[in-house]
DNA sequence: GCCAACGTTGGC
DNA sequence: GCCAACGTTGGC
Protein backbone atom coordinates (compact mmCIF):
# COMPACT_ATOMS: atom_id res chain seq x y z
CA UNK A 1 0.00 0.00 0.00
CA UNK A 2 1.46 3.40 -0.90
CA UNK A 3 0.06 6.62 -0.18
CA UNK A 4 -0.25 10.00 -2.45
CA UNK A 5 -1.79 13.08 -2.77
CA UNK A 6 -3.33 14.79 -5.91
CA UNK A 7 -4.69 18.87 -5.82
CA UNK A 8 -6.96 20.44 -7.67
CA UNK A 9 -8.33 23.76 -7.94
CA UNK A 10 -12.09 23.35 -6.82
CA UNK A 11 -13.13 25.81 -9.75
CA UNK A 12 -12.20 22.87 -11.98
CA UNK A 13 -13.10 19.69 -10.28
CA UNK A 14 -13.72 19.51 -6.24
CA UNK A 15 -13.97 16.60 -4.58
CA UNK A 16 -18.04 17.05 -4.26
CA UNK A 17 -17.42 16.66 -7.85
CA UNK A 18 -15.66 12.99 -7.43
CA UNK A 19 -18.25 12.24 -4.91
CA UNK A 20 -21.11 13.05 -7.67
CA UNK A 21 -19.77 11.11 -10.13
CA UNK A 22 -18.13 8.01 -8.26
CA UNK A 23 -14.64 8.17 -10.46
CA UNK A 24 -12.75 10.46 -12.76
CA UNK A 25 -10.09 10.44 -15.15
CA UNK A 26 -6.91 12.05 -13.49
CA UNK A 27 -5.39 13.60 -17.08
CA UNK A 28 -4.23 16.53 -17.78
CA UNK A 29 -0.85 16.57 -15.69
CA UNK A 30 2.40 17.80 -17.55
CA UNK A 31 4.88 18.26 -14.95
CA UNK A 32 7.43 15.15 -15.28
CA UNK A 33 7.76 14.56 -11.52
CA UNK A 34 4.09 14.58 -11.01
CA UNK A 35 3.96 12.18 -13.98
CA UNK A 36 5.79 9.74 -12.63
CA UNK A 37 4.42 9.77 -9.47
CA UNK A 38 1.18 9.09 -11.57
CA UNK A 39 2.71 6.25 -13.13
CA UNK A 40 4.29 4.25 -10.15
CA UNK A 41 0.63 4.40 -8.77
CA UNK A 42 -0.43 0.63 -7.56
CA UNK A 43 -4.49 -0.49 -7.62
CA UNK A 44 -6.24 0.85 -4.41
CA UNK A 45 -3.33 3.13 -2.96
CA UNK A 46 -5.13 5.70 -1.39
CA UNK A 47 -5.04 9.11 -2.28
CA UNK A 48 -5.90 12.59 -0.52
CA UNK A 49 -7.52 14.44 -2.35
CA UNK A 50 -6.45 18.64 -1.69
CA UNK A 51 -8.03 21.82 -2.88
CA UNK A 52 -5.86 24.27 -4.18
CA UNK A 53 -5.61 27.70 -4.45
CA UNK A 54 -8.85 28.94 -3.11
CA UNK A 55 -9.58 26.76 -0.30
CA UNK A 56 -6.69 24.80 0.76
CA UNK A 57 -8.13 21.97 2.51
CA UNK A 58 -7.16 18.65 2.35
CA UNK A 59 -10.91 17.22 1.50
CA UNK A 60 -11.00 13.43 1.43
CA UNK A 61 -9.29 10.02 0.60
CA UNK A 62 -9.97 8.57 -2.40
CA UNK A 63 -7.99 5.32 -4.23
CA UNK A 64 -6.67 4.30 -7.64
CA UNK A 65 -9.24 2.55 -9.37
CA UNK A 66 -6.79 2.31 -12.37
CA UNK A 67 -3.12 2.21 -13.01
CA UNK A 68 -1.47 4.46 -15.49
CA UNK A 69 -2.71 4.63 -18.84
CA UNK A 70 -2.00 6.87 -22.03
CA UNK A 71 -3.29 10.56 -21.18
CA UNK A 72 -6.45 10.66 -23.13
CA UNK A 73 -6.23 14.38 -22.97
CA UNK A 74 -3.12 14.78 -24.80
CA UNK A 75 -2.42 15.11 -28.11
CA UNK A 76 -1.70 12.27 -30.43
CA UNK A 77 1.88 12.68 -30.46
CA UNK A 78 1.84 13.08 -26.57
CA UNK A 79 -0.21 10.38 -25.96
CA UNK A 80 2.56 8.00 -24.62
CA UNK A 81 4.54 11.20 -22.83
CA UNK A 82 1.60 11.60 -20.36
CA UNK A 83 -0.24 9.44 -18.13
CA UNK A 84 -3.63 9.45 -16.49
CA UNK A 85 -4.79 7.00 -13.42
CA UNK A 86 -8.62 6.82 -12.56
CA UNK A 87 -9.60 7.75 -8.28
CA UNK A 88 -12.27 6.32 -7.36
CA UNK A 89 -13.80 8.45 -3.91
CA UNK A 90 -13.81 6.07 -0.79
CA UNK A 91 -14.54 8.87 2.76
CA UNK A 92 -14.40 12.38 3.44
CA UNK A 93 -12.96 13.40 6.39
CA UNK A 94 -15.00 15.00 8.98
CA UNK A 95 -13.04 17.78 9.45
CA UNK A 96 -11.64 19.10 6.56
CA UNK A 97 -7.55 19.88 7.04
CA UNK A 98 -6.37 23.14 6.27
CA UNK A 99 -2.69 24.51 4.51
CA UNK A 100 -2.03 26.44 8.10
CA UNK A 101 -2.99 23.17 9.67
CA UNK A 102 -0.60 21.43 8.11
CA UNK A 103 2.16 23.74 7.85
CA UNK A 104 1.71 24.15 12.11
CA UNK A 105 2.26 20.41 12.45
CA UNK A 106 5.92 19.38 13.13
CA UNK A 107 5.41 16.05 12.23
CA UNK A 108 4.38 17.36 8.69
CA UNK A 109 7.34 19.78 8.19
CA UNK A 110 8.95 17.35 5.43
CA UNK A 111 6.06 16.85 3.15
CA UNK A 112 6.11 17.81 -0.54
CA UNK A 113 2.93 19.76 -0.05
CA UNK A 114 4.99 22.25 2.53
CA UNK A 115 8.22 21.76 1.14
CA UNK A 116 7.40 21.75 -2.68
CA UNK A 117 3.91 23.33 -3.28
CA UNK A 118 4.13 23.60 -7.14
CA UNK A 119 3.53 19.74 -7.19
CA UNK A 120 0.61 18.69 -8.18
CA UNK A 121 0.85 14.69 -7.32
CA UNK A 122 3.30 13.85 -4.52
CA UNK A 123 4.03 10.67 -2.35
CA UNK A 124 3.06 10.95 1.33
CA UNK A 125 4.62 8.36 3.96
CA UNK A 126 2.06 6.38 5.72
CA UNK A 127 2.90 8.28 8.98
CA UNK A 128 1.82 11.40 7.07
CA UNK A 129 -1.01 10.36 5.77
CA UNK A 130 -2.11 8.59 8.93
CA UNK A 131 -1.68 12.51 11.04
CA UNK A 132 -3.35 14.15 7.98
CA UNK A 133 -6.46 11.69 9.09
CA UNK A 134 -6.30 11.94 12.31
CA UNK A 135 -6.01 15.59 12.25
CA UNK A 136 -9.50 15.78 10.09
CA UNK A 137 -11.24 13.88 12.82
CA UNK A 138 -10.75 10.29 11.42
CA UNK A 139 -10.33 8.28 14.69
CA UNK A 140 -10.64 4.92 13.62
CA UNK A 141 -7.75 3.24 12.80
CA UNK A 142 -6.29 2.73 9.90
CA UNK A 143 -7.57 -0.69 8.75
CA UNK A 144 -11.29 1.09 8.64
CA UNK A 145 -10.11 3.07 5.71
CA UNK A 146 -8.11 0.04 4.07
CA UNK A 147 -11.74 -1.69 4.50
C1' DG B 1 -3.78 41.18 -7.35
C1' DC B 2 0.94 40.30 -6.48
C1' DC B 3 4.89 37.81 -6.69
C1' DA B 4 8.16 33.88 -5.65
C1' DA B 5 9.27 29.53 -7.29
C1' DC B 6 9.90 26.80 -10.86
C1' DG B 7 9.62 24.53 -15.46
C1' DT B 8 10.01 25.15 -20.41
C1' DT B 9 11.45 27.25 -24.65
C1' DG B 10 14.43 29.01 -27.91
C1' DG B 11 18.34 31.95 -29.43
C1' DC B 12 23.06 31.84 -29.48
C1' DG C 1 24.98 23.39 -23.50
C1' DC C 2 23.97 27.80 -21.45
C1' DC C 3 20.90 31.04 -19.98
C1' DA C 4 17.50 34.83 -20.65
C1' DA C 5 12.81 35.23 -21.44
C1' DC C 6 8.57 33.72 -20.62
C1' DG C 7 4.45 31.16 -18.82
C1' DT C 8 2.22 28.80 -15.00
C1' DT C 9 1.21 27.52 -10.35
C1' DG C 10 -0.24 28.51 -6.04
C1' DG C 11 0.44 30.80 -1.49
C1' DC C 12 -0.28 35.09 0.57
Amino acid sequence: MQYWLVKQEPEDFSWADLLREKAVTWDGVRNYQARNNLRAMLLGDKVLFYHSVSDKRVMGVAKVGREAFPDPSASEADRDRWSAVELEPLASLPTPVSLAQIKAEAGLSEIALVRHSRLSVMPLTEEAFLLILKMGGWNDNKETIDS
